[in-house]
DNA sequence: TATGAATGAGTGTTCATTCAT
DNA sequence: AATGAATGAACACTCATTCAT
């Protein structure tokens, strides 16, 4: 009885609650059915109906959710993104010297390419479109920026880095990101692999090596 | 007689050579023309009739060169690939102590990109495609490989990178053309640019340092 | 309360229904229109987009009905024989001896074939093309298979007939089939025309008189 | 000496004679080519450069002899009914009675229909496209009224059937030609097949006594 | 809001035929 | 006469998106 009076009393506040809950549920699950489709097939190659399946409703209902297919894909990069920064951002969380906080950033991203390969792919993919300059792809672009922005103040964490100039500290962000996602990139497409903790070490290490020589270059810049 | 002979024999001959030396240079033809709509477009998005208006044929010509569509991208690659090899190999012709080779290897690769910016992007694109195991693209894939073996060779001018095991040479250019490949993709992208020689030189440096440091560290193993 | 769960249930059964009888008179005039455009201009002539128009409906539409050109030929195929099959199996409702059901056999396969010139034309095609051992036309082989083993059921009505082995009982199907197809569409290839009821029945009575010998010969073979 | 001198005297002569020869043989190798394939590939399927190939040409040398697809088609027809005629009009040289030259004929089609099933299928097929009033099909409409008519001349060896109306003979020999046809083709493409010898004479038999049921009726037609 | 049937622009590929050599 | 590269009309099929229910 006290169930249903609750439930009663509750009545349509919980089921707009609901009615949103479920929407964004909905939203959810498909931006994870995008992710798999996206990363099996590739961001072309996979169809809307498909990853609409995947997400168990029906073809037309992605359209509710998502203006277009684009809009998806913009969705799982940024969701990516965001998945990406979280982790970089809790690997420096202890450390603020300048080789500590690199290495860390290093690591971060490469554990998480090797854990979400598919999100690896579909970076790469998203990358690969944001080189024509097509205006629908700018929302995009922008992710991509702010993604690098947000690196730059995560390493920012290190003193000398913070005390970079803003722009210094994105091109470091950029170099140290492409650098992990191209080599993360060929290891994948071609049948290299380091073996072990010994090569995962040694990669680790010069891409730090490189962060920490790039970013000793750059420091030296605003002294002009 | 013999003169005659000889000259008809040659007649023949020519005329055949001018047909094939036309065949040919239709065939360098369409690769260029593929090259151009391929990064101005993207694969998917260069329609192959617009590529033969390019190369200034029939839309039904291509098909007397190359089986596919994809049988085109292939070859564009390949040449991109065979020019990128050149340059590289080139680079490397005067030095030979292992923090030259690298730093003239890191280089030429950048310096290949800067120049080429249209097969960076296809490049890009294909390495994308390459990662989902349609077996289409295998020859592709053996292409990419072909070159970091060949890449490998040329590291190998450095008596200690020759005396690494093979499979770390192959890792050790992997690393590098990724790297190289990565952070030249994420400036494209983006719009971080670094500025002037200095800039430049700053990039060329860490990432020859990141090489050094990556064949420091492989350089050990075979001790075991 | 329960009649109005009753008209609620119904209504969505109704709802329901309503698509989908929809959508089987879509097939319907889909297989109408496949009819009229393959018997006009041929099996391979007819464009798909022209029965698409002739159906009402767009082009791409066909293929929620048909997964290709070939399903929308083997559906108008068989709906060819199942109307044929009826035909046949009305004709001889009431006769029972040997020589009638033959006889009423073959007018029923004329009748039918003058009345139908388009699905003469278009199953001849069809026969065309199952000679050759393409595995896609396995099905529609099926379809002329179960026919002729329909037919020999319904010439089963005559008791002697019904005694036939079962392997001859479709020799004959067969025999009186293709000699009936052949003799029309020799007809309809050429200017010649049997010229009213008198040259019909003759040639009635004499198909009817190969069929009565045919199974005159066939039955002798049990005894062996 | 004597050969050069021969070869001087006869020289232009002999070459146009060769010329010629060779000629023909090219057209004689491209009719057999194309009934190979026209008959294994069906004529839509076939592909003129197939022909070619097979006939050991290259491909535009085709055009050379034929003026399109449809005429070597036609051509490939042609040779077909001449060979058809030429064993019919054997098979009944020593019998008159009018059984006898239809069971002779009726066996002669049979026999010809087997040791030729890619003319066979040929035919078939050519049948299916005549019953499609595109004029350019006229001339092999021709060709197969022309040899209806032949086989009525055939037939009219047997004194009764000479007495018959010509029409009547052209109708008696449609039905003759249809029937077997027709019977022959379902029996090629259902996975029927009469056994053995006693099978074979069954159907001869029924043919026969079908024919001369029609002769019988027609027979009387002119009486009016 | 959810559905899935309908849409139709878009494109890779084929192949009979032409024609310069 | 022979060749085979070039042509371009033709067409089946796809799939993102829309919209009536």
């Amino acid at each position: 009885m006290k169930g249903i009076a609750a439930a009663s009393l509750a009545g349509s506040a919980r089921a707009l609650g609901k009615r949103e809950r479920r929407k964004s549920a909905t939203r959810a699950e498909l931006i994870r059915a995008g992710r798999q489709l996206f990363s099996e097939k590739g961001l072309y190659e996979a169809r809307i109906e498909d990853v609409a399946i995947e997400a168990g409703i029906a073809k037309g209902t992605v359209y509710t959710y998502f203006s277009d297919k684009d809009e998806l894909i913009r969705a799982v990069a940024a969701a990516a993104y965001a998945e990406l920064e979280a982790q970089v951002a809790r690997s420096v969380r202890r450390v603020r010297s300048e080789p500590e906080v690199l290495r860390h950033a290093v690591r971060a991203h490469l554990e998480f390419f090797a854990a979400n390969a598919d999100l690896m792919r579909i970076l790469h993919q998203v990358r690969g479109m944001l080189k024509f300059d097509r205006p629908e792809w700018q929302p995009l672009r922008d992710t991509m920026n702010a993604y690098l922005a947000a690196l730059a103040r995560i390493l920012a964490v290190a003193p000398r880095l913070a005390r970079m100039r803003a722009e210094d500290q994105r091109l470091l962000a950029g170099v140290l990101f492409g650098a992990i996602s191209g080599v993360t990139s060929v290891q994948a497409t071609s049948e290299l692999h380091a073996r072990g903790a010994r090569g995962a070490r040694a990669l680790v290490d010069s891409l730090a090596a490189m962060a920490l020589a790039y970013a000793g270059s750059a420091a030296v810049t605003p002294r002009r």
